[in-house]
RNA sequence: GCCGGGUUGGCGGAAUGGUAGACGCGACGGUCUCAAAAACCGUUGUCCGCGAGGGCGUGCGGGUUCGAGUCCCGCACCCGGCACCA
């Protein structure tokens, strides 16, 4: 650029100016605290008087990565920061902040590798990320952030524990309570009786065992294809000593107050389906061989007990030893044996072979397996005697871990029978060919060949067939209706370094004890490595041992928990990375707090209920559908746990949840499938229209996904702030596409909402000059109907939060005033207030330049004028047959008649309606006319 | 396999059952300039037509309706979740 062409345009709104108003905008916000939200109570409370109505915005905790940022990972932070401006321009009172959940692998993995510890190397990737996001100009209120690894926030996160483990859930009242209550209930304080019913409780159950990794997985960790979500390694079903939460407590909770939450009904769908909850029956079989035997099984279709034909029981269950016999009963058909020589050894080769298999084994294999035990149990509603199997498409972990197989009317079943040539009695008829049809039918139906003395089912549909025989079962003792669910225990273990350590001691008998408040938080002790032992990923007899066991002075500890000084050993695990996360909503709300976790005042004062959201929680919260189960279903666990225990006055962390989309990119590959710099690939479209793009001259080949640095296609937010400056950038990611849809990336595209800002800027001020071009000219009418009609839809846009054709509408407007050269602050000011929460910095600077000397911030937000949404003339439009044939401006009071004769009126409607008779006329007044002939 | 979501110009996307393609990118033409860039103005679904105008057009096939991108039925493809859960 030359210097004469500099001089020319020295007040055009380039990225230079832009990245000079922007910095001189943010530290004056920095400097008058723009952005602080006012607390009821405590070191945040305000001076003034506290508004009423409150906003409480949330993204989703970001881990602070070392690779930086790319122009994707902001994307929802600004949509938030659009709505928290918009709201602070209605009134209100925003809480907005950003903190990090800073505990998690990568650090762990690069302390490893580099010996670094992970918090130096973490502080520093939440510098790096602080100083990148405050480029783009987000409205947070910076007193409220925290990093999890911060000790004060531990201490809190720890707290929590202790109160879930000095809890047990109280099923007759429906909530958590007190340990101390059931001691009181129970009349003991013998840990072996209280322990079991804590909420938070240590067990020797199976779990999920990563060799690979060292450390056991929670359910959520583990892939559909068995295995660990990070590293696709091996994971192996091992009983383990781990500290478990007692999420199923909460099954029923969790998934009907979801009818209570304004979440996107997919995410809903998916916690629905994770908890899983049927209805069904426990039934007891009893095994007649073996003295006081009886196998309980869970089933949902208890109205099909008739046709059961055999049971099954998962490998790992209890029960098996127990009733396996010593020698195939006579005329055992040779398919049951696996070529074993006795049913004890069938059934220890198989499940020796079972616990071997990963469950992407166990998983793979769809034809079913299994042996028979050699024992019989008997079917209590008919007496008959079926034979019991071991086979592994029954898990352990799901309702009793037994089955009763009805053949004829489950698929599995189905199948093991005729591969175990087990005969498959029809209890149901239904289908399309009724009592003929095939077999398996699961549907609908009614019950046959289902009676004996007692109860008859027969002829009953499947429902009432179920209630009847669930009635009976009862009445004989021998089975009950219940509900049983999906949703496991959460596993609170991990074998790693890098983590809450748990605020637990362990006396010489193996009982855990609380750490007394006034020592949190225990701190993580410095150790010489910071890795677990990892082993051979199929390596399954491997035991976890984590760097905790290395910290031997640490591990080791003298207390006085009442009884006087006495030795503890310390626990070696470290809480999952879900712990921040699971709470971080309340801190922000009284972040710096050493009395309480929150006060109870800030809390019901930001999320308490109210008539707008009865279960009370953030008012927006804003993040990827990736956390639809996991951090979204423990965040809800851990509140309505500290609910019951009356620490918040909210049911509910979330009350709105929205699901943004993500900013992808286009990656492309040479010849040799190597990926090329995408930023100079060269696009060309042909003759044809199809599309081909070239590197270098030679053609590649084009794919969609990710940005990241390997596909050569990352694009950073630093390169659009040097480029165009932030509030271009932001405009641009708002104006893309709707907020919930993923889309592509495209840095040529940029340019467009540059050039709209430049537009607005130069209907303020003279680019020669510099000087303000505002007069105080009265709008003419046009320019009024423009105006106030994008108000008002600007308006409706915001509220559902349809960024981009709010930013279409103001497009318009701009162009409008800029066509007829309206320079009147009339049209002006609301343009620059509308823009405000898209383009923050330009519009303080042009409000200011406007002559005003306080931050655009709380002004408030222009409300339309309902007289001027009143078009003056309407466009009607005329249609014969359905088919657009002319348009008429008319009145938009005119009458259906007063439309119809002009319309008829029109020569091209006549010259289509071509002499045909008039058989109707459609009249939406004032916008259509349809002729029908 | 089951459950969700989607499929609209060259591209991103707009459209309470009522003018399909708002707004933006790109492309083409123009103004300004010695020239170029920037900026600004105009054109831009497609085919036929000098034009007026007309035909076709929202993944595919049916249906409802005066009228369907939108509602209903069936199908294809893409994305996501779950997956031997009794």
């Amino acid at each position: 650029m030359s210097s004469a062409d500099r001089t020319e345009t020295s007040h055009r709104y380039t990225a230079a100016l832009a990245a000079d108003l922007e910095a001189r905008w943010q530290e004056r916000w920095a400097a008058e605290g723009t952005f602080e939200a006012p607390n009821p109570v405590g070191d945040l409370a305000g001076d003034g008087e506290l508004p009423e109505s409150t906003y409480y915005l949330m993204d989703m905790f970001p881990y602070p990565s070392g690779a930086g940022l790319h122009v994707g990972h902001p994307l929802g932070y600004i949509a938030t920061d659009v709505v928290g401006r918009h709201q602070r321009m209605r009134g209100r009172n925003v809480l907005h902040t950003l903190g990090y959940d800073a505990f998690g692998l990568p650090a762990e993995l690069h302390a490893i590798q580099t010996g670094e510890h992970p918090r130096a190397n973490t502080l520093a990737n939440i510098a790096n990320m602080r100083r990148q996001l405050r480029r783009l100009g987000l409205g947070h209120d910076q007193r409220r952030s925290f990093a999890t690894i911060d000790p004060e926030f531990v201490r809190w996160t720890q707290w929590i524990f202790l109160q879930i483990f000095e809890s047990w859930y109280d099923e007759e009242a429906g909530r958590a309570r007190p340990i101390s209550e059931l001691r009181e209930k129970l009349g003991t304080d013998d840990p072996a009786v209280i322990d079991p019913y804590r909420l938070a409780y240590v067990s020797e159950s199976p779990v999920n065992w990563c060799p690979a990794l060292g450390t056991v997985l929670s359910n959520e960790e583990v892939t559909a294809e068995g295995r660990s979500e990070r590293g696709n390694f091996p994971v192996f079903q091992r009983n383990l000593r781990q500290w478990q939460m007692r999420i199923t407590a909460y099954a029923d909770r969790l998934l009907d107050d979801l009818d209570r939450v304004d979440w996107p009904e997919p995410v809903k769908l998916m916690q629905r389906n994770w908890i899983g909850r049927s209805h069904g029956a426990e039934v007891d079989f009893d095994v007649p061989a073996v003295e006081n035997a009886s196998i309980r099984v869970f089933t949902t279709r208890p109205d099909t007990l008739f046709g059961a034909t055999y049971m099954v029981l998962a490998p790992e269950h209890e029960l098996v030893d127990a009733i396996v016999t010593d020698a195939w009963p006579d005329g055992t058909d040779p398919r049951w044996t696996a070529g074993a020589a006795s049913p004890t050894e069938a059934v220890a080769d198989y499940r020796h072979a079972a616990a071997r298999k990963t469950d992407v084994e166990r998983q793979e294999n769809k034809d079913k397996t299994g042996v028979f035990t050699g024992a019989f149990a008997v079917n209590p509603v008919n007496g008959e005697q079926v034979p019991v199997f071991v086979a592994d498409y029954v898990l352990v972990g799901y309702g009793t871990g037994a089955i009763m197989a009805v053949p004829a009317h489950d698929e599995r079943d189905f199948e093991f029978a005729t591969a175990f040539g087990l005969p498959t009695p029809r209890v149901v008829t239904g289908g399309s060919a009724g009592e003929e049809g095939e077999l398996p039918w699961t549907g609908e139906g009614v019950a046959t060949a289902s009676s004996n003395d007692e109860v008859s089912l027969d002829g009953l549909p499947v429902a009432e067939a179920k209630a009847r025989i669930i009635e009976w079962l009862e009445q004989k003792g021998r089975g009950t209706g219940t509900t049983t669910y999906r949703l496991r225990d959460w596993l609170f273990s991990r074998q790693r370094y890098w983590g809450e350590p748990f605020p637990i001691v362990f006396d010489e008998d193996g009982h855990p004890h609380a750490v007394p408040d006034h020592l949190l938080p225990v701190e993580l002790p410095d150790v010489p490595d910071y890795s677990p032992r990892t082993f051979e990923p199929d390596d399954v007899t491997s035991e976890p041992e984590p760097p905790l066991g290395r910290a031997h002075d640490w591990l080791e500890v003298e207390l006085d928990l009442g009884d006087g000084p006495r030795r503890y050993r310390r626990d070696t695990n470290t809480m999952p990375n879900w712990a921040g996360s699971s709470w971080y909503q309340l801190r922000y709300l009284d972040p710096h707090n050493a009395e309480v976790l929150v006060d109870p005042a800030n809390e019901a004062y930001w999320m308490g209920p109210t008539e707008a959201k009865r279960t009370g929680g953030v008012d927006l919260y804003v993040g990827g559908v990736e956390h639809a189960v996991l951090h979204l279903l423990y965040a809800r666990f851990w509140h309505k746990v500290l609910f019951d225990l009356g620490h918040v006055s909210s049911e509910e962390p979330f009350h709105r949840l929205f699901n943004q989309g993500y900013i992808q990119a286009y990656a492309y590959t040479d010849a040799r499938g190597t990926y090329v710099p995408a930023d100079e690939v060269v696009e060309h479209v042909g003759d044809d229209g199809a599309t081909t793009y070239t590197y270098d001259g030679a053609p590649v080949a084009r794919e969609y996904g990710k940005m990241g640095k390997s596909l050569k296609n990352v694009v950073t937010p630093d390169e659009m702030y040097d480029e165009y400056g932030a509030d271009t950038f932001r405009v641009y990611e708002m104006s893309m596409g709707p907020l919930d849809q993923s889309r592509p990336w495209e840095t040529r595209a940029v340019v467009g909402s540059q050039r709209f800002l430049q537009r607005v800027w130069r209907l303020v001020v003279d680019e020669e000059s510099g000087k303000v071009r505002a007069d105080d000219a009265e709008l003419d009418r046009a320019t009024l109907q423009v105006l106030h009609r994008t108000i008002d839809g600007v308006s409706a846009d915001m509220d559902g939060l349809r960024f981009n054709t709010a930013i279409a509408k103001l497009i318009e407007l701009t162009n409008h005033l800029t066509k007829g050269s309206v320079t009147s602050r009339a049209a002006l000011e609301p343009l620059v207030l509308m823009l405000a929460p898209f383009a923050p910095h330009l519009a303080e600077e042009l409000w200011s330049r406007l002559g005003h000397d306080t931050t655009v911030t709380y002004v408030p937000f222009p409300q339309p004028d309902p007289s001027h949404l009143v078009a003056d003339t309407v466009t009607c439009v005329v249609q014969v047959q359905g088919k657009v044939r002319a348009k008429l401006d008319v009145a938009p009071d005119a009458s259906d008649e007063v439309l119809t004769e002009l319309a008829l009126a029109e020569e091209n409607v006549q010259r289509a309606i071509d002499g045909r008779e008039v058989r109707k006329v459609i009249v939406r007044a004032p916008k259509l006319v349809n002729i029908v002939v």
